[in-house]
DNA sequence: CCATTATCGAGACGTAACGTCTAGAAATAG
DNA sequence: CTATTTCTAGACGTTACGTCTCGATAATGG
Protein backbone atom coordinates (compact mmCIF):
# COMPACT_ATOMS: atom_id res chain seq x y z
CA UNK A 1 0.00 0.00 0.00
CA UNK A 2 2.12 2.76 1.11
CA UNK A 3 5.23 1.66 -0.89
CA UNK A 4 7.62 3.76 -2.89
CA UNK A 5 4.87 4.30 -5.37
CA UNK A 6 3.01 7.12 -7.47
CA UNK A 7 5.75 9.95 -8.49
CA UNK A 8 2.64 11.45 -9.12
CA UNK A 9 1.88 14.57 -10.85
CA UNK A 10 1.23 18.25 -9.55
CA UNK A 11 3.88 20.36 -8.48
CA UNK A 12 7.17 19.20 -6.79
CA UNK A 13 8.36 19.54 -3.63
CA UNK A 14 10.79 22.37 -3.16
CA UNK A 15 14.55 21.53 -1.69
CA UNK A 16 15.49 24.64 -1.34
CA UNK A 17 12.79 25.24 0.79
CA UNK A 18 13.34 22.56 2.83
CA UNK A 19 16.95 23.31 2.83
CA UNK A 20 15.86 27.46 4.41
CA UNK A 21 13.85 25.89 7.10
CA UNK A 22 16.02 23.26 8.56
CA UNK A 23 18.54 25.84 8.34
CA UNK A 24 16.48 28.32 10.40
CA UNK A 25 15.02 25.64 12.30
CA UNK A 26 18.61 25.28 13.80
CA UNK A 27 20.33 28.50 13.56
CA UNK A 28 16.97 30.01 15.71
CA UNK A 29 17.40 26.95 18.05
CA UNK A 30 20.90 28.34 19.24
CA UNK A 31 19.57 31.79 19.14
CA UNK A 32 16.71 31.60 20.90
CA UNK A 33 16.71 28.40 22.81
CA UNK A 34 14.53 25.20 21.92
CA UNK A 35 11.66 26.11 24.31
CA UNK A 36 11.19 29.95 22.40
CA UNK A 37 11.11 28.01 18.60
CA UNK A 38 8.33 28.11 16.90
CA UNK A 39 6.86 26.97 13.87
CA UNK A 40 5.68 30.10 12.76
CA UNK A 41 9.45 31.65 14.26
CA UNK A 42 11.17 29.02 11.71
CA UNK A 43 8.45 29.70 8.32
CA UNK A 44 9.07 33.28 8.77
CA UNK A 45 12.72 33.22 8.89
CA UNK A 46 13.00 30.42 6.23
CA UNK A 47 10.32 32.95 4.38
CA UNK A 48 8.38 29.65 4.06
CA UNK A 49 4.27 29.18 4.49
CA UNK A 50 3.74 27.66 8.09
CA UNK A 51 1.54 24.80 6.16
CA UNK A 52 4.84 23.99 4.18
CA UNK A 53 6.44 23.26 7.44
CA UNK A 54 3.19 21.07 9.03
CA UNK A 55 2.73 19.33 5.86
CA UNK A 56 6.37 18.21 5.62
CA UNK A 57 7.30 17.67 9.68
CA UNK A 58 5.06 16.51 12.78
CA UNK A 59 6.37 18.50 15.44
CA UNK A 60 9.38 21.32 15.53
CA UNK A 61 11.82 18.66 17.33
CA UNK A 62 11.34 16.29 13.67
CA UNK A 63 12.34 19.42 12.18
CA UNK A 64 15.82 20.09 14.23
CA UNK A 65 16.36 15.99 14.54
CA UNK A 66 16.46 16.48 10.53
CA UNK A 67 18.44 19.68 10.79
CA UNK A 68 20.87 17.94 12.98
CA UNK A 69 21.84 15.44 10.33
CA UNK A 70 22.13 18.37 7.38
CA UNK A 71 24.31 20.50 9.70
CA UNK A 72 26.43 17.81 11.41
CA UNK A 73 28.75 15.36 10.27
CA UNK A 74 26.58 12.04 11.59
CA UNK A 75 29.00 9.58 10.41
CA UNK A 76 30.67 7.55 12.85
CA UNK A 77 33.83 5.12 11.96
CA UNK A 78 32.85 1.50 12.23
CA UNK A 79 35.68 0.61 9.93
CA UNK A 80 38.02 -3.03 11.43
CA UNK A 81 41.42 -0.84 12.24
CA UNK A 82 42.39 -4.38 13.57
CA UNK A 83 41.87 -3.94 17.33
CA UNK A 84 38.83 -3.77 19.85
CA UNK A 85 41.03 -0.94 21.83
CA UNK A 86 42.12 0.81 18.72
CA UNK A 87 37.92 0.66 17.01
CA UNK A 88 36.81 1.73 20.05
CA UNK A 89 39.12 4.58 20.27
CA UNK A 90 38.24 5.53 17.19
CA UNK A 91 34.62 5.42 17.88
CA UNK A 92 35.26 8.01 20.80
CA UNK A 93 36.75 10.63 18.90
CA UNK A 94 33.95 10.33 16.21
CA UNK A 95 31.62 10.95 19.26
CA UNK A 96 33.56 13.85 20.89
CA UNK A 97 34.24 15.58 17.39
CA UNK A 98 30.43 15.59 17.16
CA UNK A 99 29.20 17.70 20.28
CA UNK A 100 32.41 19.53 18.82
CA UNK A 101 30.04 21.17 16.43
CA UNK A 102 28.97 24.25 16.88
CA UNK A 103 24.98 24.12 18.78
CA UNK A 104 24.88 20.40 18.42
CA UNK A 105 25.07 19.45 22.38
CA UNK A 106 21.88 22.17 22.42
CA UNK A 107 19.85 20.42 19.96
CA UNK A 108 20.96 17.34 21.11
CA UNK A 109 19.53 18.14 24.57
CA UNK A 110 16.74 19.64 23.54
CA UNK A 111 15.90 16.37 21.51
CA UNK A 112 16.04 14.25 24.51
CA UNK A 113 13.77 16.24 26.41
CA UNK A 114 11.32 16.52 23.40
CA UNK A 115 11.53 12.74 23.94
CA UNK A 116 10.82 12.50 27.20
CA UNK A 117 7.79 14.80 26.59
CA UNK A 118 6.33 13.10 23.62
CA UNK A 119 6.24 9.71 22.93
CA UNK A 120 6.01 9.84 19.47
CA UNK A 121 8.77 11.55 18.98
CA UNK A 122 10.85 9.49 21.28
CA UNK A 123 10.50 6.75 19.09
CA UNK A 124 11.09 8.20 15.86
CA UNK A 125 14.17 10.21 18.06
CA UNK A 126 15.15 6.24 18.71
CA UNK A 127 15.20 5.23 15.52
CA UNK A 128 16.48 7.72 14.04
CA UNK A 129 19.23 8.68 15.97
CA UNK A 130 19.52 6.92 18.99
CA UNK A 131 19.51 3.24 17.55
CA UNK A 132 22.11 4.04 14.51
CA UNK A 133 24.59 5.25 17.05
CA UNK A 134 23.93 2.02 19.44
CA UNK A 135 24.26 -0.07 16.19
CA UNK A 136 27.78 1.30 15.72
CA UNK A 137 29.26 0.78 18.84
CA UNK A 138 27.83 -2.82 19.12
CA UNK A 139 29.42 -3.55 15.80
CA UNK A 140 32.93 -2.63 17.43
CA UNK A 141 32.22 -4.78 20.21
CA UNK A 142 30.90 -7.79 18.20
CA UNK A 143 33.99 -7.61 15.95
CA UNK A 144 36.18 -8.06 18.87
CA UNK A 145 33.72 -10.77 20.28
CA UNK A 146 34.65 -12.59 16.91
CA UNK A 147 38.32 -11.47 16.70
CA UNK A 148 38.51 -13.30 20.52
CA UNK A 149 39.75 -9.73 20.92
CA UNK A 150 36.67 -8.81 23.94
CA UNK A 151 37.09 -8.55 26.94
CA UNK A 152 35.19 -10.97 29.31
CA UNK A 153 32.08 -10.39 30.64
CA UNK A 154 31.57 -7.69 28.66
CA UNK A 155 28.35 -8.12 26.24
CA UNK A 156 27.60 -5.36 23.37
CA UNK A 157 24.09 -4.04 24.68
CA UNK A 158 26.17 -3.17 28.25
CA UNK A 159 29.17 -1.71 26.96
CA UNK A 160 26.89 0.22 24.60
CA UNK A 161 24.79 0.93 28.09
CA UNK A 162 27.91 2.27 29.91
CA UNK A 163 29.31 4.50 26.95
CA UNK A 164 26.50 6.51 26.15
CA UNK A 165 25.26 6.33 29.41
CA UNK A 166 28.86 8.31 30.09
CA UNK A 167 28.60 10.70 27.01
CA UNK A 168 24.53 11.61 27.52
CA UNK A 169 25.29 12.19 31.60
CA UNK A 170 28.03 14.52 30.64
CA UNK A 171 25.51 16.35 28.09
CA UNK A 172 22.44 16.31 30.63
CA UNK A 173 23.39 16.94 33.67
CA UNK A 174 26.69 18.46 33.67
CA UNK A 175 28.65 21.05 31.84
CA UNK A 176 31.53 19.13 31.31
CA UNK A 177 32.20 17.34 27.69
CA UNK A 178 34.01 14.30 26.74
CA UNK A 179 37.58 14.60 26.78
CA UNK A 180 40.85 12.68 26.09
CA UNK A 181 41.46 11.96 29.96
CA UNK A 182 37.84 10.57 29.29
CA UNK A 183 38.32 8.74 26.64
CA UNK A 184 41.58 6.98 27.75
CA UNK A 185 39.31 6.51 31.46
CA UNK A 186 37.09 4.34 29.06
CA UNK A 187 39.31 2.42 27.21
CA UNK A 188 40.98 1.52 30.08
CA UNK A 189 38.02 0.28 31.74
CA UNK A 190 36.50 -1.77 28.49
CA UNK A 191 39.80 -3.48 27.85
CA UNK A 192 40.56 -4.81 31.78
CA UNK A 193 40.35 -8.54 32.30
CA UNK A 194 39.12 -10.30 35.03
CA UNK A 195 41.88 -13.05 36.05
CA UNK A 196 38.69 -15.79 35.60
CA UNK A 197 37.61 -17.88 32.98
CA UNK B 1 19.24 40.20 54.72
CA UNK B 2 17.06 37.07 53.88
CA UNK B 3 18.10 35.20 56.76
CA UNK B 4 16.04 32.79 58.62
CA UNK B 5 14.47 35.92 60.44
CA UNK B 6 11.25 36.84 61.01
CA UNK B 7 9.24 34.77 62.86
CA UNK B 8 6.43 37.72 61.38
CA UNK B 9 2.91 38.18 62.08
CA UNK B 10 0.09 37.62 60.21
CA UNK B 11 -1.22 34.24 58.49
CA UNK B 12 0.62 31.21 58.60
CA UNK B 13 1.51 29.49 55.47
CA UNK B 14 -0.69 26.03 55.45
CA UNK B 15 0.69 22.91 55.96
CA UNK B 16 -2.34 21.04 54.40
CA UNK B 17 -2.57 23.23 51.66
CA UNK B 18 1.17 22.24 51.08
CA UNK B 19 1.00 18.92 51.13
CA UNK B 20 -2.55 18.85 49.20
CA UNK B 21 -0.60 20.77 45.67
CA UNK B 22 2.27 18.68 46.46
CA UNK B 23 0.05 15.21 46.15
CA UNK B 24 -2.10 16.76 43.44
CA UNK B 25 1.11 17.29 41.23
CA UNK B 26 2.09 13.88 41.54
CA UNK B 27 -0.97 12.31 40.47
CA UNK B 28 -1.64 14.54 38.29
CA UNK B 29 1.49 13.58 36.58
CA UNK B 30 1.27 9.94 36.60
CA UNK B 31 -2.49 10.54 35.02
CA UNK B 32 -2.20 12.69 32.25
CA UNK B 33 1.65 13.21 31.96
CA UNK B 34 3.93 16.12 32.44
CA UNK B 35 3.34 18.02 29.24
CA UNK B 36 -0.50 18.10 29.98
CA UNK B 37 -0.08 18.73 33.72
CA UNK B 38 -0.65 22.90 34.62
CA UNK B 39 -0.89 24.77 37.68
CA UNK B 40 -4.12 26.05 37.13
CA UNK B 41 -4.81 22.03 37.09
CA UNK B 42 -2.85 21.43 40.35
CA UNK B 43 -4.64 24.42 42.26
CA UNK B 44 -8.00 22.95 40.81
CA UNK B 45 -7.74 19.61 42.46
CA UNK B 46 -5.65 20.66 45.54
CA UNK B 47 -8.75 22.75 46.03
CA UNK B 48 -6.35 25.88 46.29
CA UNK B 49 -6.04 28.69 44.37
CA UNK B 50 -3.90 29.63 41.75
CA UNK B 51 -2.11 32.42 43.45
CA UNK B 52 -1.19 29.97 46.69
CA UNK B 53 0.96 27.47 43.89
CA UNK B 54 2.46 30.78 42.02
CA UNK B 55 3.60 32.29 45.94
CA UNK B 56 6.00 29.35 46.75
CA UNK B 57 6.65 27.70 43.68
CA UNK B 58 8.21 29.03 40.31
CA UNK B 59 7.34 26.88 38.18
CA UNK B 60 5.61 23.50 37.86
CA UNK B 61 8.84 21.51 37.50
CA UNK B 62 9.41 22.73 41.38
CA UNK B 63 6.39 21.91 42.62
CA UNK B 64 7.00 18.17 40.95
CA UNK B 65 10.68 17.85 42.28
CA UNK B 66 9.52 18.90 46.08
CA UNK B 67 6.70 16.68 45.54
CA UNK B 68 9.32 14.01 44.39
CA UNK B 69 11.02 13.74 48.01
CA UNK B 70 7.69 14.06 49.91
CA UNK B 71 6.53 10.82 47.81
CA UNK B 72 9.79 8.45 47.60
CA UNK B 73 12.15 7.44 49.67
CA UNK B 74 15.27 9.31 48.54
CA UNK B 75 17.60 8.38 51.42
CA UNK B 76 20.95 6.48 50.21
CA UNK B 77 22.66 3.91 51.77
CA UNK B 78 26.29 5.53 52.56
CA UNK B 79 26.90 3.37 55.27
CA UNK B 80 30.41 1.96 56.08
CA UNK B 81 29.46 -1.63 55.14
CA UNK B 82 33.27 -2.89 55.38
CA UNK B 83 34.27 -3.30 51.81
CA UNK B 84 33.96 -0.72 48.31
CA UNK B 85 32.14 -3.73 46.67
CA UNK B 86 29.52 -4.17 49.49
CA UNK B 87 29.23 -0.57 49.80
CA UNK B 88 28.67 -0.33 46.07
CA UNK B 89 25.94 -3.19 46.22
CA UNK B 90 23.50 -1.44 48.58
CA UNK B 91 24.19 1.79 46.73
CA UNK B 92 22.85 0.47 43.65
CA UNK B 93 19.97 -1.70 45.12
CA UNK B 94 19.14 1.48 46.70
CA UNK B 95 19.01 2.83 43.62
CA UNK B 96 17.21 0.25 41.68
CA UNK B 97 14.59 0.41 45.13
CA UNK B 98 13.59 3.91 44.39
CA UNK B 99 12.66 3.58 40.82
CA UNK B 100 10.79 1.05 41.41
CA UNK B 101 8.44 3.33 43.35
CA UNK B 102 5.06 4.07 41.48
CA UNK B 103 5.65 6.78 39.43
CA UNK B 104 9.13 7.61 40.33
CA UNK B 105 10.39 6.75 36.54
CA UNK B 106 8.10 9.17 34.86
CA UNK B 107 8.86 12.32 36.91
CA UNK B 108 12.49 11.78 36.61
CA UNK B 109 12.14 11.89 33.20
CA UNK B 110 10.06 14.78 33.19
CA UNK B 111 12.36 16.83 35.62
CA UNK B 112 15.82 16.06 33.62
CA UNK B 113 13.94 17.30 30.68
CA UNK B 114 12.10 20.36 32.34
CA UNK B 115 16.31 20.89 33.22
CA UNK B 116 17.25 21.38 29.68
CA UNK B 117 14.49 23.30 28.70
CA UNK B 118 15.05 25.75 32.08
CA UNK B 119 18.28 26.92 33.11
CA UNK B 120 17.34 28.28 36.21
CA UNK B 121 15.58 24.99 36.89
CA UNK B 122 18.28 22.89 35.75
CA UNK B 123 20.55 24.64 38.83
CA UNK B 124 17.79 24.18 41.29
CA UNK B 125 17.27 20.31 40.13
CA UNK B 126 21.18 19.78 40.34
CA UNK B 127 21.37 21.39 43.61
CA UNK B 128 18.26 19.80 44.80
CA UNK B 129 18.71 16.27 43.74
CA UNK B 130 21.43 15.40 41.49
CA UNK B 131 24.37 16.37 43.50
CA UNK B 132 23.17 15.24 46.63
CA UNK B 133 22.73 11.54 44.81
CA UNK B 134 26.54 12.19 43.30
CA UNK B 135 28.07 13.14 46.94
CA UNK B 136 26.50 9.68 48.42
CA UNK B 137 28.36 7.51 45.53
CA UNK B 138 31.65 9.96 45.89
CA UNK B 139 31.53 9.23 49.44
CA UNK B 140 31.14 5.57 49.07
CA UNK B 141 34.77 5.39 46.23
CA UNK B 142 36.22 7.82 48.42
CA UNK B 143 35.86 5.56 51.76
CA UNK B 144 37.22 2.77 49.81
CA UNK B 145 40.60 4.82 48.87
CA UNK B 146 41.04 5.83 52.00
CA UNK B 147 40.49 2.16 53.37
CA UNK B 148 42.99 1.36 50.67
CA UNK B 149 39.96 -0.89 48.98
CA UNK B 150 39.41 1.17 45.59
CA UNK B 151 40.32 0.22 42.08
CA UNK B 152 43.90 1.79 40.66
CA UNK B 153 43.06 4.55 38.31
CA UNK B 154 39.10 4.64 39.11
CA UNK B 155 38.48 8.22 40.57
CA UNK B 156 35.14 9.42 42.63
CA UNK B 157 33.66 11.65 39.83
CA UNK B 158 34.62 8.48 37.22
CA UNK B 159 33.01 6.28 38.95
CA UNK B 160 29.74 8.72 39.48
CA UNK B 161 29.57 9.56 35.85
CA UNK B 162 29.91 6.38 35.21
CA UNK B 163 27.12 4.86 37.40
CA UNK B 164 24.52 7.59 37.13
CA UNK B 165 25.15 7.55 33.62
CA UNK B 166 23.81 4.37 33.28
CA UNK B 167 21.39 4.40 34.96
CA UNK B 168 20.27 7.51 33.45
CA UNK B 169 20.62 6.61 30.05
CA UNK B 170 18.20 3.27 30.72
CA UNK B 171 15.99 6.04 32.29
CA UNK B 172 15.73 8.37 29.38
CA UNK B 173 16.87 6.32 26.42
CA UNK B 174 15.79 2.86 27.00
CA UNK B 175 12.87 0.91 28.53
CA UNK B 176 14.73 -1.17 30.07
CA UNK B 177 15.27 -0.86 34.21
CA UNK B 178 18.51 -1.52 36.03
CA UNK B 179 17.89 -4.94 37.16
CA UNK B 180 20.33 -7.93 39.32
CA UNK B 181 22.32 -8.59 36.17
CA UNK B 182 23.57 -4.71 35.58
CA UNK B 183 24.14 -4.21 39.33
CA UNK B 184 26.71 -7.35 39.44
CA UNK B 185 28.06 -6.47 35.95
CA UNK B 186 28.73 -2.93 37.38
CA UNK B 187 30.31 -4.81 40.65
CA UNK B 188 32.32 -6.27 38.88
CA UNK B 189 33.44 -3.97 36.50
CA UNK B 190 34.53 -1.24 38.91
CA UNK B 191 36.10 -4.07 41.20
CA UNK B 192 38.64 -5.15 38.28
CA UNK B 193 42.54 -4.07 38.67
CA UNK B 194 44.37 -3.67 36.03
CA UNK B 195 48.17 -5.60 37.04
CA UNK B 196 50.07 -2.14 36.64
CA UNK B 197 50.81 -0.18 39.62
C1' DC C 1 -2.13 23.15 -24.89
C1' DC C 2 -5.21 22.39 -21.45
C1' DA C 3 -7.12 20.06 -17.36
C1' DT C 4 -5.61 17.99 -13.23
C1' DT C 5 -3.06 17.68 -9.15
C1' DA C 6 0.10 18.97 -5.52
C1' DT C 7 2.88 22.36 -3.49
C1' DC C 8 3.81 26.97 -2.51
C1' DG C 9 3.52 31.67 0.58
C1' DA C 10 0.43 34.32 3.35
C1' DG C 11 -2.51 34.90 6.88
C1' DA C 12 -7.24 34.55 9.40
C1' DC C 13 -9.40 31.84 13.00
C1' DG C 14 -10.94 29.76 17.52
C1' DT C 15 -8.68 27.49 21.51
C1' DA C 16 -5.95 26.99 25.55
C1' DA C 17 -2.79 28.01 28.97
C1' DC C 18 0.16 31.35 30.43
C1' DG C 19 1.45 34.55 34.48
C1' DT C 20 -0.44 38.84 36.60
C1' DC C 21 -3.66 41.09 39.11
C1' DT C 22 -7.72 42.27 42.09
C1' DA C 23 -10.87 41.26 45.82
C1' DG C 24 -12.55 39.81 50.07
C1' DA C 25 -12.32 36.24 53.75
C1' DA C 26 -9.43 33.93 57.34
C1' DA C 27 -5.71 33.58 60.52
C1' DT C 28 -2.02 35.40 63.53
C1' DA C 29 0.66 38.83 66.40
C1' DG C 30 1.13 43.04 69.00
C1' DC D 1 -8.83 45.92 67.53
C1' DT D 2 -5.36 46.88 64.08
C1' DA D 3 -1.83 45.50 61.08
C1' DT D 4 -0.04 41.90 58.37
C1' DT D 5 0.08 37.78 55.70
C1' DT D 6 -1.90 33.87 53.43
C1' DC D 7 -5.87 31.97 51.72
C1' DT D 8 -9.54 30.80 47.64
C1' DA D 9 -11.62 32.53 43.61
C1' DG D 10 -11.58 34.25 39.29
C1' DA D 11 -11.05 38.09 35.70
C1' DC D 12 -7.67 39.75 32.42
C1' DG D 13 -4.65 40.52 28.24
C1' DT D 14 -1.07 37.92 25.77
C1' DT D 15 0.82 34.38 23.04
C1' DA D 16 1.43 30.39 20.36
C1' DC D 17 -0.94 26.59 19.05
C1' DG D 18 -2.70 23.71 14.93
C1' DT D 19 -6.37 24.08 11.36
C1' DC D 20 -8.22 26.12 7.59
C1' DT D 21 -8.83 29.03 3.48
C1' DC D 22 -7.01 31.47 -0.39
C1' DG D 23 -4.93 32.40 -4.89
C1' DA D 24 -0.61 31.52 -7.28
C1' DT D 25 2.84 28.37 -9.09
C1' DA D 26 4.78 24.19 -10.97
C1' DA D 27 4.60 19.60 -12.98
C1' DT D 28 2.19 15.72 -15.15
C1' DG D 29 -1.05 13.28 -18.51
C1' DG D 30 -3.96 13.35 -22.31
Amino acid sequence: MTGATTPARGRRRSEQTRLAILTAAYELTTEVGFPDLTIEGIAARAGAGKQTVYRWWPTKADVLLEALALKADLKVSTADQGSFDAELDAFLRDSAALMAFPGVVPVLRSLMAEAQRDADFRRRFQDGFLAKRRAALETVVERAAARGDKPAHLTAAFAADLVFGLIWYRVLATERLLGQDDITAIRRLLNEHPGEE
